[in-house]
RNA sequence: GCCUCGGUAGCUCAGCGGUUAGAGUUGACCGCUCAUAACGGUUAGGUCGCAGGUUCGAAUCCUGCCCGAGGCACCA
């Protein structure tokens, strides 16, 4: 038995997330959650919401909502979704607890201390009307290169080029419209992770077995143009962690807080803490200090690619930094995009399925089946409404949902709604036995390597065995002329569906949680030997019928939904 | 412009130096009739983006080009 800490990328408080977030940090890494916690090991995986930011402060004032209030609601949302979508978060925490301002503000003393942090004064556009310092792309104007007449402060959208605040003609706030703009003169806090640049170069070097997509994002950001650079971890903003060394006042900062990015990863440890003082566990530094037990802990992040430069860099130099033992991540395991019919997903166009749409239209475990069973692992993916109606219909309805249904039903009607009892086993079934160790095996092998794909196809292959034995073995063949035979392979065929119901549970949960109960599985011990699983439901043992398990998706639905996703969210 | 990733059967993907390029799905055919018109079997289908090169041998390595996606740092 090992200790494992998981925790997902954290999702922004600014709205409810599309399908795209979803697949791309926290559904996979609620499989493995699972899967870990299903083989018997300690699991903590952790969550929780990015709430602070100028982007949280603007979707407060369209809500006509104090941002505090308007984060507290967007997390219950956002804690309610990832319940519907059966996410085991062990804590759903807030970077904005009270936690987090505590240990942000101590890394931020420790670095000080350290000498990693510099002071560093620029100049930033200012908005007298807004009263606020406007970050480069909430400032419009045309573009100085093609004259385009709504360039942002960062780029100009319609001829790509790079630009500066200042070189915008006529430039406006798009917050409120104001002309009224000044540069004015403001100090940040710089974080010296340039200093860092080798010892971090030699820690990512070092992971030959992470994806190439986390190790390449890492070494690009290390040795594109002039390295690493040093990042600002203060902003001019009233919402977010006032700027303080420890529980020190920082003279010069008054009124400035940490920047999101800088805050955001140390959540991470935060929300252990908030785990704790939550009363779901006792000592939270046994998974994060590794002077106080957890050095025999290994620790996985799950994220979308954007994430990656973050937390290869940014939070490791946080932690290093630091000087003190704090747990470094292990293996992070980072995901492409998925598109949505040919093009984005798109949270202001509305384009695509976002997690509360999604639960209304069909439960968690389509879902999730499907977007594990395709996630952007080595490239981004596709969904496509028809791709997922053959997947989930032929996947899950007509592959398992019908083994389920065939083999009880017959069981029902043959012999009542118990194991029936006699007969014995034959080659035909030694050879399914053989087959499905051998399956087994190689699920546990892509599981535990995080393969996710891989793992789908694996576990409907097992699920297909199931299937080829029933037709080999021919039960209602045999009733005929051998009805202990044929009680024989039916107790084999229920006792395979325990071992679904067990092993397919980090997928779909709900839908195993069906099963279990049908048959009153109390015992859900992982299968080591198939041999030892297929013989755990006796004779005599009573079960329900359950109502099929998954329903198939009509041609019409799939119609519907096209023509309902494709843009403009209501 | 620069960088990264990808371009393999109608579709979704695997294979990433070595026997006739694989899987699922789709199509066709056969079987079964317990089951959600489900299941099982057989079979069709590919000049592995294009052009060169390295090699006894390349989908697999190198170069160039074309196409798609993303990044290029203070945007979360």
């Amino acid at each position: 038995m090992a200790r494992h800490l998981i925790t997902s990328a954290i999702p922004y408080i600014n709205g409810v997330k599309h399908l795209g977030n979803l697949v791309g940090s926290q559904l996979p890494a609620d499989l493995y959650a699972r899967y870990l916690r299903g083989r018997g090991h300690e699991v903590l995986f952790l969550c929780a919401t990015d709430e602070h930011g100028t982007p949280a402060e603007l979707a407060a004032a369209k809500a006509g909502q104090d941002v505090a209030e308007y984060c507290a609601e967007m997390h219950e949302v956002q804690a309610r979704l990832a319940e519907g979508f059966r996410l085991s978060f062990d804590h759903f925490g807030r970077s904005s607890s009270p936690q987090n301002h505590a240990l942000t503000q101590h890394f931020a003393g420790r670095l000080y201390d350290e000498g990693l942090i510099t002071e560093v004064s620029e100049t930033q556009m200012y908005s007298k009307a807004d009263g606020r310092f406007l970050p480069d792309r909430y400032i419009e104007g045309t573009c100085p290169n093609c004259g385009f007449d709504s360039a942002r402060g960062d780029q100009c959208d319609n001829c790509t080029k790079q630009l500066d605040p200042v070189d915008l003609i006529d430039p406006h706030s798009t917050i409120s419209g104001s002309k009224d703009l000044e540069m004015r003169e403001t100090k940040h806090l710089y974080l010296r992770q340039s200093t860092m640049k080798d010892q971090l170069d030699g820690w990512i070097s070092a992971k030959s077995d992470w994806p190439v997509l986390t190790t390449s994002i890492a070494k690009k950001w290390l040795h594109d143009g002039d390295g690493l650079q040093d990042r600002g971890i203060t902003r001019d903003l009233d919402w977010g962690i006032p700027v303080k060394r420890g529980s020190e006042d920082w003279p010069g900062m008054e009124g400035k807080v940490f920047y999101v990015w800088f805050d955001a990863p140390i959540e991470y440890v935060a929300c252990a803490q908030e785990w704790v003082d939550a009363g779901k566990g006792s000592d939270w530094e046994r998974w994060w200090r590794t002077d106080k037990g957890a050095d025999d802990v290994t620790y996985t992040q799950f994220m979308g690619k954007d994430n990656v430069p973050f937390h290869t860099l940014s939070f490791p130099a946080t932690i290093l930094g630091s000087g003190e033992p704090w747990k470094l991540v292990d293996y992070i395991k980072s995901f492409n995009y998925l598109n949505y019919e040919g093009g984005q997903f798109s949270t202001s166009r509305g384009r695509g399925v976002f997690m509360d749409q999604a639960l209304e239209i069909l439960p968690a475990d389509y879902w999730r089946w499907w977007l594990l069973s395709h996630a952007p692992e080595s490239s981004d993916a596709e969904f496509t409404w028809e791709n997922f109606q053959v997947s989930v219909n032929k996947d899950l309805a007509d592959v398992l949902g019908n083994f389920v249904s065939r083999v009880t039903k017959f069981c029902r009607s043959k012999f009542g709604e118990t194991v029936p009892e006699g007969g014995t086993y034959g080659p035909t079934e030694e050879a399914l036995i053989a087959d499905l160790n051998q399956k087994l095996a190689a699920y546990q092998t892509h599981m535990e390597a995080m393969d996710v794909r891989k793992s789908a196809q694996e576990l409907r292959a097992i699920w297909v065995a199931g299937n080829e034995y029933l037709q080999s073995a021919a039960p209602w063949a045999a009733f005929k002329e051998d009805p202990d035979r044929a009680a024989a392979i039916v107790r084999l065929s229920l006792n395979l569906i325990r071992v679904y119901a067990i092993i397919s549970a980090p997928f779909i949960p709900d839908a195993c949680d069906t099963l279990k109960s049908a048959f009153g599985i109390e015992d859900a011990a992982w299968p080591d030997d198939m041999s030892d699983a297929l013989a755990v439901l006796p004779a005599g043992t009573e079960f329900t019928v359950p109502e099929n398990l998954f329903r198939k998706i009509t041609e019409d639905e799939v119609a519907d939904w096209s023509a309902r996703f494709s843009g403009q969210r209501n």
